[in-house]
DNA sequence: CACTGCGAACTG
DNA sequence: AGTTCGCAGTGA
């Protein structure tokens, strides 16, 4: 029998290995197994079992399975079919796929050591340099790694070592590397036999006895909450066989101490429970349906998916929720606390190795009901999946930047599929992919467009800030007197406003007023943001960083001028045009360990009176007191070099509008913008998401950009600028090719580039791309395996693209 | 003819 | 990715 195992390497298939007979019949797909691979053992997964040899030329090299990992398998059949897929989908190496799949403390390596056998020593060994070897083994009883026995002979080779292997002088072993991470105990007491009248008992251990009485089991971490050293107290106890002691497994809690909510009781709007019959009927049939859960902000989207969830757990099966990685803040899990209790795991990566190996291990378990996590909790190893909810999906932190670059809605919607789940992808803005798919009907649309206890939607006004004759909009050139109006009535009133500018830093541009040099990333194609705080200048995108410099290092000149505002130079501002206000700036340089979460609790309590802040404001948080909300320019996102800037445009504005307004308050949005006119401003100053995706889809099918037509990036990047766009051209050559050869091919997909990329030095790498694009998702995928695999004598491994990365991005979200 | 260093090839 | 291997260039 033979084993295809996926192994953590950059190649597309999957490896043979034997499977010998002690574990004849254990061998499934699915498990995890431990496998040889050179001088070492690696944990691979088997995406399948044969009986016989496929491919007879291999039959010298195939090994043996070294073991078993775990009797159970990690994965189920389903499972394993859902990685290859997403393999095949996005052109990714299987082992890279199914490492996602894999958290680190499975993924244990081993190296390979040698022990002589009984009656062997170095002289039955004949050759010279294995005789060497022999005898370096012969000074130890212990397994030897082979490494060290090849670094002690020199000239020596791992080839030959294994001769010994061979002529059966040795017996191998891997000896895996302790594990990271432990599972943690903790001790427990418990009153076995209670001391009688006559018994001496010392004063604290009285106390501890009075703790243990009638309880079933008391923790150590218990006990010294209340009684401090209680040590030597105890042992004493349990010499005399009072109180009995054991050692019990435990998980370690990543729950911030939160206060779990109460949930409140709600009464349904009608779009609420229409849209849970509609989910209700696809649970009772137990078959898939996605639906799209299209709910404006407060529409009360929660409440839905903590009944959907609900009725699948009373069905007996499981759930999962993927939120942004943002939007996983302690109080949304506090909320569901509140419902489900404790059967709840959460995975995300501000957790340490250790709780979420004790998270997963509950998962596989089946110890909990719900999973909650970020992208990667996809692949949670979760039975009986019931449904998926992917909360904010419209959000494009679910693709993935890296590896195998999966889309976490996209393949929800797979997984759920192959489970028969049901899957719920809720937004205030859907993509236009997932609004597509509703309206053509592959999705279940499940409108909700009303606001909870009739909460009218806030006021959008657009405030133009293009320039009248000269004269600034306001007391700056970031605020317009309409704004600093509506903050000061705020302030009046006594509440809270939001000011929301997607640029950290004081100004964003430093440039001499004399020669006109602008300072500039030596790593990157960007100019460098100015920090007024470390008086510093500094990449966005790298870590380079210099001290503000005093003069221009091109011409000397002292007058260096800061343009443009950023969040930094903003709250400056504000800070003077309204001392007495408290004002908080929430970004990425002030919001470093519990900063963020204490902002946000300080806002929320109202401590705080205006909160200035980058894209981090925006994101589900709920702040009653907030009446109104700036966007101080709009047309950031909008002029980005992206066909999907109008619609993150429009999901941005929409969503931090949703800020405004939560309490009883109706709330009011100002928009400030060079472009009023603009379809994506003026459809949110609407709320009017039919009419935005309606122009918008059009220009798509037009265009044939997604939803409608389907892109491939191939993305190339590399040190040296030449070979960079050496490589591009030589892959766009080997495209062109195929697309002369096969005709339906060349009707079907447009090459664009190869290109710069409109970010073309990041990091110190040139960076240059194509992009194919389809109306046909099987003809685009079909020119990009043609290039990959070197139809038409096209090799990847040329010499002229050895230093050079290219990636394929199937479905690419970041265009940059 | 051995030794070093780099590029290419392969992993079962 | 991480190694191992082969080959060219160098030095004696």
């Amino acid at each position: 029998m033979y084993a295809q195992v996926a192994v953590d390497i950059p190649l597309f298939t999957a490896l043979t290995y034997a499977i010998p007979d002690e574990l004849d019949g254990l061998i499934e797909p699915g498990h995890l197994v431990q496998v040889p691979f050179r001088n070492r053992s690696k944990t691979g997964l088997v995406v399948s079992v044969d009986e016989t040899l496929e491919d007879e030329s291999i039959a010298s090299k195939v090994r043996d399975i070294v073991d078993l990992v775990d009797t159970e398998p990690l994965l189920d059949e389903r499972g394993v079919q859902f990685l290859k897929f997403i393999a095949d989908y996005y052109l990714a190496p299987i082992g890279q796929v199914a490492r996602l799949a894999l958290p680190s403390f499975v993924r244990l390596e081993g190296m390979k050591h040698y022990r002589l056998v009984d009656g062997a020593s170095s002289a039955t060994v004949h050759d010279d340099d294995l005789k060497a070897a022999a005898a370096i083994l012969e000074e130890s009883d212990e397994p030897v790694a082979v490494k060290d026995i090849k670094e002690r002979i020199k000239g020596m080779t791992f080839r030959r070592l294994s001769d010994l292997e061979t002529a059966g002088f040795v017996e191998v072993s891997y000896e895996e590397k302790d594990a990271r991470v432990k599972v943690r105990t903790e001790k427990f007491y418990q009153v076995v036999d209670p001391p009688g009248e006559d018994d001496r008992i010392g004063s604290k251990q009285a106390r501890i006895l009075e703790m243990l009485e009638g309880e079933e089991s008391v923790s150590l971490t218990d006990i010294r909450e209340s009684i401090s050293s209680p040590y030597s107290s105890l042992s004493g106890l349990e010499e005399r066989g009072f109180i009995r002691v054991w050692e019990e497994e435990v998980y370690r809690d990543p729950f911030e101490q939160e206060p779990v909510r109460k949930p409140e009781e709600h009464v349904l709007t009608l779009d609420q429970q229409q849209a849970l019959q509609a989910i209700g009927t696809a649970r009772q049939a137990n078959s898939f349906q996605g639906f799209v859960l299209h709910g404006v902000t407060g529409s009360g989207k929660t409440e839905v998916y903590v009944r959907a969830i609900r009725a699948e757990i009373e069905q007996g099966n499981r759930a999962l929720v993927l939120l942004p990685e943002i939007a996983l803040t302690p109080q949304f899990v506090a909320v569901f606390r509140g419902h489900f209790g404790e059967k709840i795991a959460v995975l995300h990566s501000g957790l340490t190795p250790a709780e979420k190996f004790d998270q997963w291990r509950r998962i596989k378990r089946d110890e909990v009901e719900i999973v909650i996590g970020a992208r990667s909790a996809l692949f949670a190893p979760l039975t009986n999946l019931g449904i998926i909810v992917v909360d904010e999906e419209h959000d494009t932190s679910f693709k993935q930047g890296e590896g195998p670059r999966y889309h976490a809605r996209d393949m929800a919607l797979v997984r759920g599929k192959l489970e028969n789940a049901r899957v719920v992808l809720g937004s205030a803005t859907p993509s236009l992919e997932s609004y597509h798919n509703a309206k053509s009907g592959r999705l279940k649309y499940l409108p909700m467009p009303d606001r909870v206890a009739d909460r009218p939607m806030p006021e959008v006004d657009i405030v133009d800030l293009r320039d009248n004759d000269g004269a600034p909009p306001g007391p700056s050139d970031v605020l317009s007197y309409q704004l600093v109006g509506a903050v000061q009535d705020t302030l009046a009133e006594e509440m809270q406003a939001i000011l929301f500018l997607n640029r950290r830093g004081f100004s964003p541009c430093v440039i001499c007023h004399a020669c006109g040099h602008v300072f500039e990333c030596v790593n990157c194609d960007v100019s460098l943001t100015y920090h007024r705080r470390q008086e510093s200048l500094r990449c966005h995108h790298c870590d380079y960083s210099i001290r503000m410099p005093e003069s221009c290092p091109e011409c000397g000149d002292q007058k260096i001028n800061r343009r443009g505002t950023g969040t930094e130079k903003l709250e400056g501002h504000l800070n003077e045009l309204f001392p007495r206000a408290n004002i908080a700036r929430l970004d990425r340089d002030t919001s470093g360990g519990k900063n963020l979460r204490r902002t946000i609790k300080a806002f929320r309590h109202g401590e705080i009176d205006l909160l200035v802040g980058t894209q981090m404001v925006t994101k589900g948080h709920d702040f009653p007191g907030v009446i109104t909300v700036g966007v101080i320019m709009a047309d950031m996102s909008l002029n980005f070099p992206d066909f999907r800037a109008a619609e993150r445009t429009f999901q941005l504005l929409t969503q931090v509008a949703g800020r405004a307004g939560r309490g009883e308050d109706p709330g009011r949005v100002y928009i400030q913008t060079y472009n009023p006119e603009h379809y994506s401003l003026q459809a949110a100053r609407e709320h009017d998401f039919a009419s935005f995706s309606e122009r918008e889809l059009a220009l798509r099918r037009e265009l044939a950009y997604p939803p409608f037509g389907h892109l491939i990036a191939i993305k190339f990047e590399a040190a040296s600028e030449g070979r960079c766009i050496q490589a591009a051209r030589d892959y766009a050559t080997a495209a062109r090719r195929v697309l002369r050869q096969d005709e339906k091919l060349g009707q079907s997909v447009f090459m664009l580039g190869p290109a710069m990329a409109p970010l073309s030095r990041l990091k110190g790498k040139s960076r240059w791309q194509i992009l194919l694009k389809s109306r046909s998702r099987a003809d685009v995928r079909k020119l990009a395996i043609a290039m990959l695999n070197g139809v038409a004598h096209f090799e990847p491994n040329k010499s002229q693209h050895r230093d050079v990365r290219i990636v394929v991005d199937v479905d690419p979200v970041n265009m940059l």
